[in-house]
DNA sequence: GATGAATGAGGTTTCATTCAT
DNA sequence: TATGAATGAAACCTCATTCAT
């Protein structure tokens, strides 16, 4: 009895809305009207599926994390040695050349900058970046291949993570900095090139 | 002949306030209204030093990258090595434990943001960012102490401006990502290692 | 045939959910959205039993009454003299002691400042008062046990009412001037005097 | 040097315009659009004279017991007995006939009722009521004209008070019940008869 | 230079009501 | 009976900008 449900897609339409209109006009530029219009929805519906813009917001933060997320794991699947698993989760991120990713790239720094004024917004970033973390330091600790000190993994991992969120920034703003699809390579050479000489390091001292 | 001109105080104090609001309000956050407020002026007062709000935005870029400037030209001055100098750069820009430096970072996230959507930030912010370029790879290329790829040196030089930009975006999010302090060692670390490698690639093709 | 009609329970639960509401926020800040939800239900099945909101207000109205006239009759049962009788009234209506029964007085607030602007609901307002008068006027008369001018009398009664009304207001908004079950004892009190004082001034007039 | 403040005038066209329309419409059917065009004004224009639409209507509350104090304050100048300075008081506030004075009861019995759900604007009526309540004891006591328990003559002006404010909300809804003018005539009646009363009382008991 | 009142467009959100299911 | 999505108007409020003084 009574009308079916249609709140996930009629969520999806709308977080997608906000992320194709703040790719473009940021955050506060996105407002409800246009992403109702964006979306070919009333206002009123738009809150209806939604109490706050933020809440919106934080839905399409997380809409983002996963949509990375599968394209992470589908790459995943296809790798076979440590370097190509490290690689996959770099070119899932950074591959920035696809196309329409453009607009997720610049719909990511705006999220960024939430982050640092909406605390509920911040929470949401964290967390991803947190796992970020976790699934980049296991992913360089395998590539290295030998033991890592844990506090040096984690500072590693840290910077390549930031070169990561600053290459997004940068290619949305200065693309003669970072040209297309050198974030990625060059990441893997920072990463390559740290492990080598930690591992010159640890033979200097044999007995340890 | 009239009373002496202040514009230039006055457009210190307008920018300034802007940055103060912005860091935790964000652009749109900081209204004129609020600037004038948070500068003890009045809102007409600030548009007839600012044509526009974006005016003001983009004035305060400029002073954001000059504070910076004088920073690192002061540390500049008492180094005596080219790790030295590549370390005035690094801790100039990075040096983010300095107490109300927080909100500096704050506001350059934003602006970074603005940069985004706006071409007139952008134009401002993509100037800046070609500076540092050019003055990091100047303190590389001397680092490194012998002939580097051309290529590769602006690569590295791209890569880590990144890490900086993405350190700034962490630090005011992610603080167990991107510890006080952290960032500025970890990208000199990084530069070192490539160095290095690269080095040790150009000592197996000696007869280049 | 169809399912067996649950019209009056559900009038009922909506006609609850209105009062309790709107004890604490007012009769506009008792939303359809809201009072469904405090009824476990739908808004639609809100508009279902009742085509308007203003519906729904004056039913809650006519249930006050009732309410507040079945706790009369029951005291009333009990009263065996004309002052019983009277008190029997009064505690009926004032008795706000009752725990639960201060969100009953602060919906009455509201009701009666609808009554105001909404004809409607004023009419049905109205005639509670009316029919308050009659009885109260009534009460007072048997308690005189002496002719008492008609006149005075329905002012007398007016007055009470107004008094009892006020009680509300003071009782909900000035605690410390209305302080609980206080009302109901000056009113008595005052209907004494009154009366008193009205035997005295027709004793002086002997012939009339 | 700018333009000369005329912020006091334009608060007060503000105040009085929301009290005219409040007076029919209420407080939430008294719209910031509505207020505005009563008064000639634009919207944003109010919201730049008054933060909130609460703030006008505390303003109006403080304004409506102004009023009143003058008026009060006029007529007490005049009296010189006692019961005319009691008669003072209850005409400055009862005196409903005065043609315009009908919207000032009804916006007055709106007050009431957002003073039950707004605690800012409770605090405002209820320091109000307090006032009153001191006047007017004050007044019962000199009219007196003998010892009276204190309990006793807070608890008579409650009532009172209660009366005048129950009243208005009679006179605005319930005109065949409160006629105009009979308030005030029927409180004093009150008031007498009370206190005549308790001197008999006392008199009964003449070593206390 | 400076003030602060004024504007008008647009922001987010709420809500009584309707209607397809 | 019942559901809950959908609508459209209107609510309060903000704000960059202008302008009379």
């Amino acid at each position: 009895m009574g009308r079916p449900s249609n709140t996930i897609e009629r969520r999806k339409q709308i977080t997608d809305a906000l992320l194709r209109l703040m790719a473009e006009k940021g955050y506060n530029g996105a407002s409800i009207q246009a992403i109702a219009k964006a979306a070919s929805l009333t206002p009123g519906l738009v809150h209806y599926h939604f109490k706050t813009k933020q809440e919106i917001l934080i839905a399409a933060v997380t809409q983002v994390a996963n949509v990375a997320e599968q394209r992470y794991l589908k790459l995943l699947n296809k790798a076979t040695t440590p370097r190509a698993r490290l690689e996959a989760f770099l070119n899932a991120r950074l591959a920035t050349g696809k196309g329409a990713d453009r607009d997720a790239v610049a719909a990511w720094v705006f999220i960024g900058a939430e982050a640092v004024r909406q605390p509920e917004v911040r929470m949401a970033y964290e967390e991803i970046m947190a796992k970020q973390l976790e699934i980049l330091s296991g992913h360089i600790a395998e590539f290295a291949d030998s033991p890592f000190p844990p506090k040096k993994l984690k500072a590693l991992s840290g910077i390549v993570l930031a070169a990561m969120e600053g290459a997004f920034q940068l290619a949305v703003t200065s693309q003669n900095i970072m040209p297309k699809n050198y974030a990625a390579k060059m990441v893997l050479d920072i990463i390559c090139s740290y492990i080598q000489q930690e591992k010159g390091a640890a033979a200097d001292l044999p007995e340890r």
